[in-house]
DNA sequence: CGCGGAGTCAACCAAATGGTTGAGCAGCGA
DNA sequence: TCGCTGCTCAACCATTTGGTTGACTCCGCG
């Protein structure tokens, strides 16, 4: 009752019990709660909601094998009312997770190998309703705004991350939803900023500037 | 003494944590020690026999961020006499990730996903000098024996990585003095086996492989 | 010795990609 | 309100890539 109520969020029981292990030591952080992907988070929240005890924070993976991704399930539950601040935990701070994560509306982003102590931190902090950044991603978001040089827009790296999927420009435009002409002008703008000419090329720098993550995870 | 001596290698303390906590629910199984790499994890083994505390099994990640990786620790304790049996326990089951783990001679395979009994019994039947196979692993090793993908030629694969870096067929017919003509053949090739129809792809089908290393390494 | 696989190369055509110019629209901050 | 940026689209052309066929060499194996 007193402490901060956590929702877990993951596809690996042996991550959730390592999580429910961790956070049992700390004061004032109870897990209440544990999801195996997206949609039965929702579920959870929901129930808790009706059992009258809501979940203060939920601590969210991204990479969720089998069913409903992190990204999606943290949009959904950014649209309910009054929603829970929900703290990624991830194993990959690439730009491409990093902002689509920011985008669907998470209030943190920490990664797996970080010390207990910056976890529990970042649970207080997603709790207070404070943002919550790792070192690393922190890092990176700041490298981001102060470097002229790259800078791609979501837009941009949303494309960077089908390409590398091996997608051609027709099967970009269908999923996306535009064009053919749109995702060439995209694909220029994409080479420019990353100072290369095709898009093999692009993919091999964005994977190396760690823009996109390769294939492999 | 009466239990089976467990020493856990993963970079992830989340990880870590989530074993010993799983695997302190089962009798006759000790979390005994821990390491974050492979080098940590070969000292450890050294270690605990100084002290006549031998370790029974070892549980063993396969990706290891910084340090040395699992298959490479695998390899050199198999070296050790009266080696410890090593069960890797894995977030991927990619064919090269198994069969370079069969190779470098651990005795089992199991997933991250897996439901803690599941676990329990690979530890069992490691300790007992058996091997041990997620259901998972166990079907695709099946399935390679009776359905083997054709593989690629040597050359084929120092083509790909040129691919991966971005280089045009004319840059690859350079680097390898020989005419865009047999570079495009070469590709075909690739394409066919890999079962894909352009360059990205190919690179996606070979990075999620494991047949080349992704750029950013 | 002949067979087959791997590697080399050429010629040719179809399709995808790269590069350029120009332009409309929405949102945002000065 | 103006100007900037990001996203969208079109038309056009050059270049690259994909796909096919056929052919020559070298080498290991039965």
């Amino acid at each position: 009752m007193s402490g901060i109520s956590v929702l877990l969020v993951d596809d690996h029981p042996v991550v959730r019990a390592g999580l429910r292990a961790m956070l049992s030591d700390f004061e004032g952080i109870d897990v209440i709660a544990e999801a195996a992907d997206g949609a039965a988070a929702l579920r959870e929240v929901d129930r808790l909601r009706l059992l009258g005890e809501p979940v203060d924070v939920v601590l969210m993976d991204l990479q969720m094998g089998a069913g409903m991704d992190g990204v999606t399930a943290t949009g959904k539950l950014r649209q309910l009312n009054a929603p829970p601040p929900v703290l990624i935990l991830t194993t990959y701070d690439t730009d491409a997770d990093i902002l689509a994560a920011v985008e669907a509306g998470a209030s943190g982003y920490m990664l797996k190998d970080a010390p207990p102590e910056q976890i529990r931190q970042a649970v207080l902090s997603a709790a207070a309703g404070q943002t919550a950044l790792a070192p690393e991603v922190a890092a990176r978001l700041m490298g981001r705004i102060r470097n002229p040089e790259p800078a791609l827009s979501a837009r941009e790296v949303q494309l960077l991350e089908l390409l590398a999927k091996g997608m051609t420009n027709k099967g970009i435009a269908k999923q996306l939803f535009i064009s053919e002409a749109t995702v060439k002008t995209h694909l220029v703008h994409i080479y420019t900023k990353l100072g290369v000419d095709n898009r093999t090329a692009a993919i091999s720098v964005a994977t190396k500037k760690r823009i996109i993550r390769s294939a492999g995870g």
